[in-house]
DNA sequence: AGCACGCCGACT
DNA sequence: GTCGGCGTGCTC
């Protein structure tokens, strides 16, 4: 027999069949140990026949066999395709989508990085050495960094004689993971509301695959997953429980173990490498039939699948952006409709993309609109801003917020703070000539860290030494802008001395249990408010919570993205929906200084069809987002010439498309990213607005065809972040 | 991606 | 002459 084997090295000169012999018994799916050149590759067997199309001669055999059953199924065989074809990634890289990553190269791994560390340049280099002595030079001045980029600037030659000359020297760094603690159980099997009945019915009943359950904080949507779920599995079948990357709870998961015990595998980045090893085998060998986790759980290894479930399907977090940057969405819907599965989305904020399909008739559509307890909405209060400021408040709090700070403090119960900066004196600003302190290599505002008294960047993580006068002019007045949680975290005990206080972002967090113990100890009650980024937005229920404040509403409106109202709005149902969970009725303070902003108004007033009647209007009248499709080629290198090259020649073939097919094209044009540097590469992007899909595979093509060694091109569609 | 092969300038 | 850097081509 002959199998046919795509080598796991995801590189296009390398992405296509290579022909083996192999043992009768060996099947399609199973992972391998092949010849490759002069050395052993993992690879998978895609295919098997008896025929083969290579010389006899030149065939070799397969060397080993990992698994004793094939790793990948058939479904996932033909979606490995499928997703190649659709994000242009070699077969490898789609292929690896399927295992968890402690199965590749056969060893269970820690999380490690390799950095060069600078020993020496007493050493003896022959004047044609350029790379190398320019390598040595480099690192000499930063003492050490990470290995790969340094390889992919100077050569990677380069940095091994340097290694073997003793003059730098490679070291391998852990990075270890800290698993979650021990779960607890105790989640009991509810009754269903009539509401929460008759979605099941039209879910199970209806001849749509897709379903989208709009339903506001509390209606119960969770309950409703569990029971589509649970309906599946009666039927023999198997199901798949996407949540968002933060909302994978420990009550999350207790509810899923007490409901359905051992059946319920928990694919999840906390898990130690061996426990998730573990659960990817018992879902693997149908042991386990359901498979919960982040987006990545998305690949389960499920045959026969009843049920999708995408919770809180307007979370970014479902699309990947890093390579292969695939839509969660995308892949799911490829699986339901592989398996004849129902698809079924949650939200209590859908994505203006999805709810339009679902008013379409595309989708059906489920809409809640009681909370289970029937306690009303938190209230929303909106403070004006400019109107404190003119009153001479410059605390950063109104007296709105102060007032019920206040009450809530008084009434024994607890407060969260929301903001969306984090840590505390962000920039380093010159307030005589208005320098901003960047870093050399990104082009990146530098962020000051008070635990060690100097400036980082967050793009490279390059360090570098507090300034105590301005570099331009030498004034004196370095003033730190911004308000940090740790700011808020002064004044507030300022305000309120004899409040606890307990401070989360991602400077006290350390690792998955330092978020968590943060948020245990809330839950504990043993703060009485809580100061917070973005994490402490979603999943936890803390029920003496009766107060949310948010400090500056406005911060992410005014962002350079489509997308900022649809977030915004997004970020304050969600956030406000944390206050007055139990029988208490909570609270919410909006301050803003854009208070009549039809965002914040509809958001204030829990109006999402208002919302979205303006907001899609606004899209079809500018000709964005689902009326047009963003389109970014990103030309990235460290040579700002072949950058530029690149840049021109990318953009004249894409303008010859518009010529060709002027109407598909809305906007057109090549520019700078808006960070022009990251880790010593140039950022050019050609930037387009389509009118349809109809254009991006010669978009793909173009790329692909432009992209090479010293010069990465890449397409993003519709990108999250526009950096 | 890795590795062999082979060309070319530099130095014991 | 040979040594090592660096471009080129191939892997069933």
């Amino acid at each position: 027999m002959y199998a046919k084997v795509i080598v796991d090295i995801a590189h296009s000169r390398v992405d296509r069949i290579f022909e083996y012999s192999c043992p009768d018994s060996l099947a399609a799916g199973s992972r391998v140990k092949v010849p490759f050149g002069g050395r052993t590759v993992d690879g998978f067997v895609i295919g098997v026949s008896r025929a083969s199309s290579y010389p006899a001669e030149k065939l070799r055999p397969v060397s080993a066999v990992f698994d004793e059953a094939p790793a990948i199924l058939p479904e996932c065989l033909e979606l490995t395709e499928l997703i190649s074809r659709r994000y242009r990634v070699p077969q490898a890289a789609a292929l690896r989508l399927f295992l968890p990553s402690e199965m590749r190269q056969g060893k269970v791994h820690e999380a490690y990085k390799k950095f060069a560390v600078f020993v020496t340049d007493e050493i003896k280099l022959p004047a044609s050495a350029k790379k190398q002595s320019a390598a040595l030079g480099y690192l000499k001045e930063v003492g050490e960094c990470e290995l790969a980029p340094l390889c992919e600037k100077f050569g990677r030659g380069a940095i091994n004689s340097l290694s073997d000359k003793g003059a730098v020297e490679i070291q391998a760094r852990k990075i270890t993971r800290n698993p979650f603690g021990g779960l607890s159980g105790g989640g009991e099997k509810k009754t269903l509301t009539p509401a929460q009945l008759s979605a099941l019915e039209s879910i199970e009943s209806s001849d749509k695959q897709i379903h989208l359950i709009h339903g506001v904080t509390g209606s119960g949507k969770t309950e409703i997953y569990l029971n589509v779920i649970d309906g599946q599995l009666r039927r023999g079948k198997t199901a798949i429980f996407l949540v968002p990357e933060i909302s994978l709870t420990p009550q999350m998961l207790s509810q899923l173990r007490s409901r359905f015990g051992g059946a319920a595998a928990i694919l999840h980045s906390g898990l130690s490498a061996g426990e998730r090893f573990d659960e990817w085998w018992r879902l693997r060998s149908g042991e386990a039939k359901i498979a919960v986790g982040a987006r990545s759980a998305v690949f389960a290894p499920l045959e026969n699948i009843g049920a999708i479930i995408i919770d809180e399907e307007h979370d970014s977090s479902y699309i990947s952006e890093s390579a292969p940057r695939y839509s969660t969405f995308e892949i799911a819907e490829m699986r339901a409709r592989y398996n004849g599965a129902k698809l079924v989305l949650g939200s209590a904020t859908p994505s203006v993309e999805t709810y339009v399909r679902a008013k379409d008739g595309e989708l059906g559509l489920i809409t809640l609109t009681e909370r289970i307890n029937g306690n009303p909405m938190p209230e929303i209060i909106i403070s004006d801003m400019r109107k404190e400021v003119r009153r001479g408040n410059n605390t950063g709090f109104s007296l709105a917020l102060r007032e019920e700070l206040d009450k809530t403090l008084s009434d024994g119960n607890q407060a969260i703070i929301y903001l969306n900066r984090r840590g505390y004196s962000r920039t380093v600003l010159c307030r005589d000539c208005g320098y901003v302190a960047k870093c050399e290599n990104c082009d990146v505002t530098l962020t000051y860290h008070s635990e060690d008294n100097c400036l980082k960047c967050h793009y490279c993580g390059a360090k570098y030494r507090m300034l105590t006068a301005c570099p331009d002019c030498g004034g004196r007045h370095v003033l730190y802008n911004g308000t940090g949680t740790q700011r808020v975290v002064a004044d507030l005990k300022s305000l309120f001395p004899s409040a606890r206080i307990l401070r989360m972002d991602n400077d006290t967090v350390s690792g998955k249990d330092g978020h968590y113990k943060i948020l245990k100890k809330f839950a504990e009650r043993q703060a009485d408010i809580l100061v917070g980024t973005q994490m402490i937005a979603k999943g936890h229920d803390f029920p003496s919570v009766t107060l949310v404040g948010i400090l500056d509403a406005d911060m992410s409106l005014h962002f350079s993205d489509y997308r900022s109202g649809e977030r915004t709005f997004q970020l304050i149902t969600q956030v406000a929906g944390r206050s007055g969970r139990a029988g208490d009725k909570g609270k919410v303070v909006l301050q803003t200084y854009s208070p009549e902003n039809y965002i914040l108004r509809y958001a204030a007033s829990y109006d999402y069809n208002g919302f979205f009647d303006n907001e899609i209007a606004l899209r079809k009248a500018t000709g964005f987002p689902p009326y047009s499709l963003i389109c970014r080629v990103m030309v990235t290198s460290e040579d700002g010439d072949a950058a530029l090259q690149t840049l021109k020649s990318v953009f004249f073939a894409v303008e010859d498309l518009r010529k060709a097919a002027p109407g598909e094209f809305i906007f057109l044009n090549k520019m700078h990213s808006p960070i022009k540097k990251i880790q010593g590469k140039i950022r050019y992007q050609v930037l387009m607005r389509l009118q349809s899909k109809a254009m991006l595979e010669k978009i793909y093509d173009i790329a692909v065809a432009n992209s090479s060694g010293d010069c990465l091109v890449y397409v993003e569609e519709n990108p999250v972040n526009l950096s």
